[in-house]
DNA sequence: TATTGTTATACTCTATAACTATA
DNA sequence: TATAGTTATAGAGTATAACAATA
């Protein structure tokens, strides 16, 4: 049992709702893309350039590795990311974005953070404001 | 295209992180009151005491109707919705939490919304500024 | 005729358990 | 022996299309 300010419950539970609604708004960004949801997830989490063993993306996913293979098998068929034996250890198969993968996850990212108008509701200041209290606490 | 303050576009982003962390995190939490992330978004609709149509639940999560006679089926089965016809319209299906499924969204929802220990990090007045910005924009 | 929900079907997501290859 | 990933299997989530009951 933490002790929390009076407003942070009430401001988690607004986050959560957030979290809930994008988990109804994800597969409409998905479908666009002619992606599931669960692969603009692991798109999202392949950022260019950057090498990831299928083991750190059942981690991120906080799911099992046996799925995981799945969800690589398709998005290497589709031609989005390549799966590589690492060279310093066999066992390990090391993720990267084909340069179509890589624009898939542009194009992802654009539709996923075009922010809500609601956000105009704010001043400047504000959405400065808000930027530095949700870093602080996310970051 | 819609014009944003400079600072919108970055807390958006990390609204939507936060959101595909959730989306990594909600099956934990599911799988300790023995539910499925999508059994959760259900019950988390179901407030206790109102009645919800079929239809209703689909538009809100953002479904196929057909999906929502799965669910249903299941959370019915396991006594923790109730679906009768309306008297009105005898082609509508009406839901209701049942007692037992009340407790389980109530115990949903603590484990939801407890904030994570970062939350401490802001003093009591920047709490309540978050919440205050928050709330201007998600609601 | 139009609408609400169900059924049939197919595919994806997900976990568990058994397995292979490598360390 | 331990670890990374795969395969087999089963159940849940999801959409499309065809259907039944009601309006």
């Amino acid at each position: 049992m933490t002790h929390q300010g009076p407003h942070a419950c009430r401001a988690w539970r607004l986050l959560v709702e957030l979290s809930l609604s994008q988990r109804a708004s994800l597969p409409a960004v998905a479908a666009e893309l002619d992606l599931s949801p669960a692969q603009c997830h692991v798109l999202h989490l392949l950022e260019p350039g950057r090498a990831v063993a299928m083991g750190e993306l059942a981690s991120a996913l906080a799911c099992d590795a046996s799925n995981v293979t799945g969800l690589v098998d398709r998005l290497e068929a589709r031609g989005l990311i390549s799966r590589q034996p690492s060279a310093s250890d066999r066992r390990v198969k090391v993720l990267t974005l084909t340069p179509r993968g890589a624009r898939a996850r542009a194009l992802l990212v654009e539709r996923l953070t075009s922010p809500p108008v609601a956000f105009g509701r704010l001043s400047a200041a504000e959405q400065r404001t808000l930027l530095e209290l949700l870093a602080r606490v996310l970051e």
